[in-house]
This record gives C-alpha cells, sequence and structure tokens, in this order.
RNA sequence: CGGGAUGUAGCGCAGUUUGGUAGCGCAUCUGGUUUGGGACCAGAGGGCCGCAGGUUCAAAUCCUGUCAUCCCGACCA
C-alpha cells in the first residue's frame, strides 16, 4: 500500500477524550474515532488489525471443531422473554420497535438464540456434541462506557456455544475451548493470565478468564507465582490470617468516640490499629437488610457476600435512612450488638479478641467486644476480598494482586438455558434427556486494546507481528532523489512479492514525519532506503527494539520474511 | 443513578472573572526554500463560541433550562 493514498489520519496532539493510553495511540494512529459514548468507527488502520484478530479467532476455533455460523444483531424480543432475560437486561439491553409497535433489541449475547438453533435443527443424541459460535456486533448500553474500545457499547465478540449429552461431554467441549482459546491468545501475541472466575447466580460448575494484565483493567486478580493459582476478586479464596489480639477476658465497654466515622478517624482518635477494629457494613439484599462484618484493615467482597446471601437481584449499600432506622444512629457508627438483622461475620472477624465495634449509638463505640459472648453472628464465612501478601489459598505462600483486562471468559452453563427453552436431545433407547451447554466468549475489539496497553512506548503503538495493520514499512528518506525511490520501490515490491504486507511511504514528507507515524502505528519492520540507496545499502530496523543495521537489499528482504516467520506471520 | 469537570475551527487550547470587531499553536490549501526524527518564510481558507430561551443598546462572556462528552463511584451475561 502507498501511504499517499491511504486514509491515515493521525493525530500529533492526545485528543482530550482519551485517558488511557490504547485508548490515545487507537486515535492517534488513526485507527478509530469516536461517533457518540462509547460508539466507534474503524478507520482502515484499525479495520485491518480487527480483522488479523477476527482470522486468528477463526481459525483456531475451527480447528478445536466449532462450526461458524452468524446470528442477527436485531432481535425479537420474543428470543429473551421466554428464558426471562427480557426482564433481567434491564437498561443495559437496547431496546426498539418496528413500525407495528413491536419490540425488538440489539442482540447483547446470544446463548437464547444458539439455544433456540439447537431446539430446530438438531434431534438426535448421534447429532451432539456441537460447539457453534459466531463473530458478531454485540450492543450493551453500559452504564458507563469507558477506556475506548475497552468497555463499548458496540463491540465485536467471538461467542461460542457448545452442546453435549453428558457432563463428562460438557467437559471435554470445555477443555477443548480452553485450549483453543490459549492458543489465540498466544498468536494474538497477548501475555495472559487465566484464572478461576465466579460462576454466580449463573449457577453452573466452572467458569475461567482470560487476562491480560494491565494497570487499567477492571477487574482484580489475585495470583502465585510459586504454584501457578490465580483466580479474580470474587473467586479467590481468603485464608484468615489472625492479627495480634488483646488477651484476656474483657467485658464490653461503651466508649465515646465523637465524630469518628470512619476506621482511620478511629485509628487516630483510639490509637488502636486497623485490625482492633471490625467495620459493620449494611446491605440491603433484594428486599431484607443485613450486615456484614469484617476486620477493620479488610474489605468486603460483594460478590462473595452476594452468593452467601443466595440474593437473586441487588446486593448493594442500605441508603442512609435505613442505616439510621436499623441502627439508630448515624451511618459510621454501625455494630453487631442489639442489631436486629442478620450479622455476616468474615472468618477473621471469628478470630478476633477484644476488639471495637460500632455500638448503634451515635458517636459511641464499644470496646472489648467479643464473639458469642457479646453478640452471635448469624453466618460466619469468607466474605472479604483478597490482598497482595495473604497466603495463596493453595500452597500458602503469599499471592500477588494485579488489574486485569477481560479478553476471555469460558464457562459451563450446565442446562439453564436448555431447562428454560426446552433443548432436549432424544437418546438411543427413545428417552428424552437434557442438553447441557458451555459458553465461551471473546472480545475481539477489546483484545486490540489489551495488546496496545501491553506493548507501547512513549513513540506510539508497538504491535505483535501477528496482527500488526501493516508487516513492514519501507521509507525513503528525500522523496525526490531518484535513486531512493527507485530502491525504495524495488524494496517494496519485493516484499509484497514474498507475502509480506508492506507500507511504502510515498508521502512528500520530511523523513522525521515519515519515522514519527511509522513507530506511531506500530509497524513491526521499518526499512529505510537512505543515503547508500544507490548501492542497494538499506537500513533495518524493528519497531520493537533501538538498534538499526546497514544491510542489503537481498539482506533486509530475507531479515525481513525470517523475523515475521518467526513470529507467527504466515506468509 | 450519585459526585466532579468540560463543551470556542479537523486536533490541542486561550478568551468568560470585569459584556463591546473571536484569537493562538498544530493540521489544511498556494508559492518558495529545505530534506535522517513531527522544517522555515510569505500568503490563504476554515467558527450558529453545544443547543434553546431570557437579561441588555450590545452576550462566547450574565441568568434559566437542556443536550453532549470525560473522570470517580454504583452497575456490568
Amino acid at each position: 500500500m502507498r501511504m499517499s493514498k491511504l486514509l491515515l489520519p493521525t493525530l500529533r496532539e492526545v485528543p482530550a477524550e482519551a485517558e488511557i493510553s490504547s485508548h490515545q495511540l487507537m486515535l492517534r494512529a488513526g485507527m478509530i474515532r469516536r461517533l457518540a459514548a462509547g460508539i466507534y468507527s474503524y478507520l482502515p488502520l484499525g479495520i485491518r488489525t480487527l480483522k488479523k484478530v477476527e482470522e486468528i479467532v477463526r481459525e483456531e476455533m475451527d480447528r478445536a471443531g466449532a462450526q461458524e455460523l452468524l446470528m442477527p444483531a436485531l432481535l425479537p424480543a420474543e428470543a429473551y422473554q421466554a428464558s426471562g432475560r427480557w426482564e433481567v437486561f434491564g437498561d443495559s439491553m437496547f431496546r426498539l420497535k418496528d413500525r407495528y409497535d413491536r419490540d425488538y433489541c440489539l442482540g447483547p449475547t446470544h446463548e437464547e438464540l444458539f439455544t433456540q438453533t439447537a431446539i430446530n435443527e438438531v434431534r438426535s443424541y448421534k447429532e451432539y456434541p456441537l460447539t457453534l459460535y459466531q463473530i458478531q456486533h454485540k450492543y450493551r448500553d453500559e452504564a458507563r462506557p469507558r477506556f475506548g474500545i475497552i468497555r463499548s457499547r458496540e463491540f465485536v465478540m467471538k461467542d461460542a456455544y457448545s452442546f453435549d449429552i453428558s457432563e463428562e461431554g460438557l467437559d471435554e467441549s470445555y477443555k477443548k475451548m480452553y485450549d483453543a482459546y490459549c492458543r489465540i491468545f498466544t498468536r494474538l501475541g497477548l501475555d495472559f493470565t487465566i484464572v478461576d472466575a465466579d460462576s454466580g447466580a449463573m449457577g453452573g460448575s466452572g467458569s475461567q478468564e482470560f487476562m491480560v494484565k494491565s494497570p487499567v483493567g477492571e477487574d482484580g486478580i489475585a495470583y502465585c507465582d510459586d504454584c501457578g493459582y490465580a483466580a479474580n476478586y470474587e473467586k479467590a479464596e481468603c485464608i484468615p490470617e489472625p492479627k495480634q489480639s488483646k488477651e484476656g477476658d474483657f467485658d464490653a465497654e461503651k466508649i465515646h468516640t465523637p465524630n469518628a466515622h470512619t476506621i482511620e478517624e478511629l485509628v487516630s482518635f483510639m490509637g488502636a490499629e486497623p485490625y482492633n477494629f471490625a467495620k459493620t457494613i449494611i446491605y440491603k439484599a433484594d428486599d431484607k437488610y443485613i450486615a456484614a462484618m469484617v476486620r477493620g484493615d479488610r474489605e468486603v467482597n460483594e460478590v462473595k457476600l452476594k452468593n452467601l446471601v443466595g440474593c437473586t437481584d441487588d446486593l448493594e449499600l442500605a441508603e442512609p435512612h435505613m442505616v439510621r432506622e436499623l441502627t439508630h444512629a448515624e451511618v459510621g457508627f454501625a455494630g453487631p450488638i442489639g442489631l436486629e438483622i442478620p450479622v455476616y461475620a468474615d472468618k477473621e472477624v471469628a478470630m478476633m479478641k477484644n476488639f471495637i465495634v460500632g455500638a448503634n449509638e451515635t458517636d459511641y463505640h464499644y470496646q472489648n467486644v467479643n464473639i458469642n459472648k457479646d453478640f452471635t453472628p448469624a453466618v460466619v464465612a469468607d466474605i472479604r476480598t483478597i490482598e497482595a501478601g495473604d497466603k495463596c489459598p493453595k500452597c500458602g505462600r503469599p499471592v500477588k494482586t494485579a488489574q486485569g483486562i477481560e479478553v476471555g471468559h469460558i464457562f459451563k452453563l450446565g442446562t439453564k438455558y436448555s431447562d428454560a427453552l426446552g433443548l432436549k436431545y432424544l437418546g438411543e433407547n427413545g428417552e428424552y434427556g437434557t442438553v447441557i451447554m458451555g459458553c465461551y466468549g471473546i472480545g475481539v475489539t477489546r483484545c486490540l486494546a489489551a495488546a496496545i496497553e501491553q506493548k507501547h512506548d512513549d513513540n506510539g503503538i508497538i504491535w505483535p507481528a501477528a496482527i500488526a495493520p501493516y508487516h513492514a514499512s519501507v521509507i525513503p528518506v528525500n522523496n525526490k532523489n531518484d535513486e531512493q525511490r527507485a530502491c525504495a520501490e524495488e524494496l517494496y515490491k519485493r516484499l509484497a512479492d514474498r507475502g509480506v504486507e508492506v507500507l511504502l511511504d510515498d508521502r512528500a514528507e520530511r523523513a522525521g514525519v515519515k519515522f514519527k507515524d511509522a513507530d506511531l502505528i506500530g509497524i513491526p519492520v521499518r526499512i529505510v532506503a537512505g543515503k547508500r540507496s544507490a548501492d542497494k545499502i538499506v537500513e533495518f530496523k524493528l519497531r520493537d527494539s533501538d538498534t538499526a543495521s546497514e544491510v542489503s537489499m537481498d539482506e533486509a528482504v530475507e531479515m525481513t520474511v525470517s523475523y515475521l516467520k518467526e513470529n507467527g506471520v504466515r506468509l
């Protein structure tokens, strides 16, 4: 491709709308443009990269035995009404009506449609197992789109669904997808971590997420370098770690703590440590109210608590007026003693002695409180969020924590949708059985952002060769110099003949501009035709390296080809 | 949905406090000089100052409303 003809509107300055590196760089590199909040157009460079990711996903899904099909993105309401998700999705579903006032939506995910397809098209046990997938646009009216294409309202997802007639079959289908995902993300050049994830209200017997570690990731993960354990915060089991308590038998004693609402304020007011306190937090779980207790230096994990309580709808902090009504005190002075709602205490709280809690009276706390003497929790369980340095639940060594971008999620669904929609197979003895499903997603567009977040520098993107929009860039330093131009043209042709996707920067720009753009858009190989062009000596440089070498044109071609092949490019 | 911020040329911003001809840098176009890391000189084009009301002789500027965008939080199969 001649860059003089390429629609490549690079930006020198960082658009004000972009906060994180990948978003800034995708805008500056002329890959995407924002049309509305969370809705993006893909310019030539962007769609080129996106297609490369899609193609790798497609190849590996096909290799794993999955079959591609394509569902509509525009869906009638009935598709979701039978499963109940027309209501469940709530505001996050884009809804619309046709001219006859019938309800439609833009598909946020397609479990129902694939299940329905199996119902319509498959009858016999002989036709299972079956795994189907599509690469399709998804629509979710996110409460808060952000970070460019990392959380957008329209995005490309590969979603696959497996159908089996036994649990063992599901395990096999799941494993195939797991392996395919490993190959996909490896080929994409992503450094990923697989974590155990919460199955949550979906039930099911297992779920894992593929994460790219990044400070801008929206999910917290805990991992252990020693034994390989990895889980997201919702799933990571916390091993209680007793902290030194005040020993001895004391009676609970009310103390005056004016204006001390938070642990920090209490710590400075009383001169105690955060772990001498137990926080009591009032939650609203569906229509009930409950109290959660964790040690003062810990945080409640709301997903764990939600699963424990078994609430189906939302678990959220209680409104301040309800806190006042339930505790008879201002927010910040809640405690377990005399509280009339169930208390869910973290395991660590159960190990504490003579600790400090709110007194359910404004400006008062109790000290020397002891569990089962001064109050009895309804449930003792793991409800806190794991922290760096906590014991690894598998090997006991300290875990590390990181933020991760979720690029893939695989899930054993079980029979949730086949039960709801009536997906059965006819078995070999004429009996009916319920089909067991799995679902498997990859955030295709998100992978682009993850790759950029993972590898870039001050000058721009550093693409993994396998998904770079072009493999190589040939730059004649001075476009008006006939020898340089001829050398670049020849190199351009020879690389293209070898199957290399090559850009020729034939623009009437100064060398500096061409170098800056090549770096910004992250082309892996750069070959410069400069002063020695007459002798067919050119400069070879990799984007991911700061050294350049002068080589013959022949060598430059071979070096390019072998570099690309070594990095997963099929020429 | 709660909190905060911002809307002025394609992009980045100043101007708003104290109302009085709409500016700067980059980008774009023309001519010339340059040519190995975002050149220089000269010239040119480009604006419903987010939108709608209101106050005023006069509104980018003051008032009211509204819309949009971004950030923090809540939410996220």
